[in-house]
Formats: C-alpha cells, sequence, structure tokens
DNA sequence: GCGTAATATTTTGATATTCAAACAGTGAAG
DNA sequence: CTTCACTGTTTGAATATCAAAATATTACGC
C-alpha cells in the first residue's frame, strides 16, 4: 500500500527530526561543562546504577566497544571515574564513578532535567506517556548492535 | 514534580533510542550503495523536490552549511548531483540531481520505503498517525541550527 | 590438559560532523 | 560611490564514531 510506505516514512522522519533537535538542545548544557553526550550518559548511569561492565554500558547507550574505550579513556583521564580489575573474570572491566564525578553529575543533572522537562512539555503528561509506550515499541522491535 | 522529570527523561531516553536504532538499520540497505544516510537524504530530496538551494536542504535534514559542503563535495565528484551557479543572486548554489543520481535513487528508494514501513509495523496505522503528530509537535518546539 | 571457539577490550585507520574563520556577494544608509 | 552589516559557501582543525583487526581471557569439547 503506497500510503502505508508514505506514513512510514513520514513517522521516520519527525522521529529523526525530534531527536535530532532535542538532543541537541540538551547539549547545550552538557557542554557548558566539557562534557559531550555519550560521556555525560556514561557518568549519569554509573552515577544511578552504580560500577557497571564497559560492555553492558555501551549496550544500553548504544556505543560501541571501540567508542566506549575512547569516552572511558577521557572521562578516566578527568579522574571522573575509574577502571576497576574484576578478578573473577580478567576480560570484563567494570567502571566506577569518582567522587569528582559524582559532583560533577550533581551540578548538571537537576537542570538536565529541567530543561528536558520543559521541552517535552510541548506534550501533556498523558501525552508522553503515551510516546514513551509508542516509541519503546520501535526502539525494541529491532535488534542489532552486535 | 519530581514525576514529570522523570517522565519527560523517559521520553528523551526512549526517544534517542528508537531514533538511532531504526536509523542504523535502515543505514544497511542504503551503505550497501556506497551511500550514507546523509547522502542519501540529500539525493532523495532533490529527487522528490527539485534543485535546491543548498542552505535549505541543510535546514530540512539538519545539517550545518560545512558538513553539507562536504557531503555536496562527495555527491558531485561522484556524478550523482552537480552545483548550478544562481545569476540572480551569487551567494546562493542550487544543487540538482543528475540522471545518473535518479537512478540510483530510483534504484535504492523502493527498498528503502519497504525497510522502513516494516520497521515501522510494529505499531498500527492509527498509532503511527499519533506518533506522527506526538514528534511532530516535539520537532518543533524547539527552534535551533543557526 | 589442549586446542578451538567465544567474549571483552583496545588499537588503528577511515569517515562524518561540528565550529570558527575566511571568503564572496548583496543590500542599504549616508 | 563607499562602507558596513548580513547571508551563503567553503576551508581547516578538532572531535566522535565506527568497522575491523589485534589482544587477552575464558569456556568447552574431546
Amino acid at each position: 500500500m503506497e500510503r502505508d510506505t508514505d506514513r512510514a516514512l513520514k513517522l521516520f522522519i519527525v522521529l529523526s527530526r525530534a531527536s535530532k533537535v532535542i538532543l541537541e538542545e540538551s547539549n547545550r548544557l552538557i557542554e557548558k561543562h566539557n562534557l559531550n553526550p555519550s560521556e555525560f550518559a556514561v557518568l549519569e548511569l554509573l552515577y544511578h546504577k552504580g560500577p557497571q561492565p564497559i560492555q553492558k554500558i555501551g549496550q544500553k547507550i548504544l556505543l560501541r566497544s571501540g567508542s566506549m574505550t575512547y569516552v572511558v579513556d577521557k572521562l578516566e583521564q578527568r579522574g571522573l571515574l575509574q577502571r576497576l580489575t574484576n578478578e573473577e573474570d580478567k576480560r570484563i572491566t567494570f567502571i566506577s564513578i569518582t567522587s569528582e564525578g559524582k559532583e560533577l553529575i550533581q551540578e548538571i543533572f537537576p537542570n538536565h532535567g529541567k530543561c528536558i522537562q520543559e521541552m517535552m512539555s510541548v506534550l501533556t503528561n498523558e501525552e508522553q506517556v503515551l510516546a514513551i509506550e509508542l516509541l519503546k515499541k520501535l526502539g525494541l522491535s529491532i535488534r542489532n548492535l552486535s
């Protein structure tokens, strides 16, 4: 069906656009603290969920292992996180946020939340709940990222 | 309200994730033809909307002028589009798809549409319409990209 | 136990993107 | 006319990402 395809393509476009615009806007705040969105995502995840294997984090924030190494290196050099050697299985490296990293997240996160909330407020709470459901379905339906 | 912030943040995450996953999946097809998503977007836009100023295209697909130059250079070198000098106002450069470019898009576009449609089919038509509306609101609510 | 497959991380080279500065053309005010 | 501000494009340097290969460790079949 022609119309079905058009609708799907339209959805693809508005999805990409909304995501890009919102990511860019939220990045304005983050970059003031000399972080990029990936670095912030890693730190924030460690802050809220505790130490994690590098690879797990990569899966969650959709970054390949090579990129993870790059990001973790930078954050470790800045003293915002540290690598932990895992005696159980030496292939796996856990990373954990440092107190310096915690301070930074505590400084950024509230404003980050506010910023996102403001942007999302063009939708009502009910609409947001709905959007979450729909997007979750979309995101989960596709399996990739080896 | 704490809960409002959490909801907004959740939406932010599922939005980013869905977008990234779908872009990546759709890219599998496109990259087989030695294009990347930006290159495909430019060509596809020229194909369907006719010659356009470089800057207008950048606005539509959310690429800065520097990136546009880079992308257009590559496509022009491959003979898929051409720059047109605009006598009206020499600051502006129009680009237009070549017949070779048209052939390529004709080859890719149907499958691209099918691919996107399949991915989106985890949502019903009504859900897709709804998602389009919600995401359009989100995308339009923020003004950036100088 | 040994060799082989599987998993996690790092390294390396290539590429896409951005920003800021440089450049070119236009328009408008005096 | 000339200057000045503005717009659109290009250039160059910096950065983030990926893919593929290299490395290290573990698991498993025999």
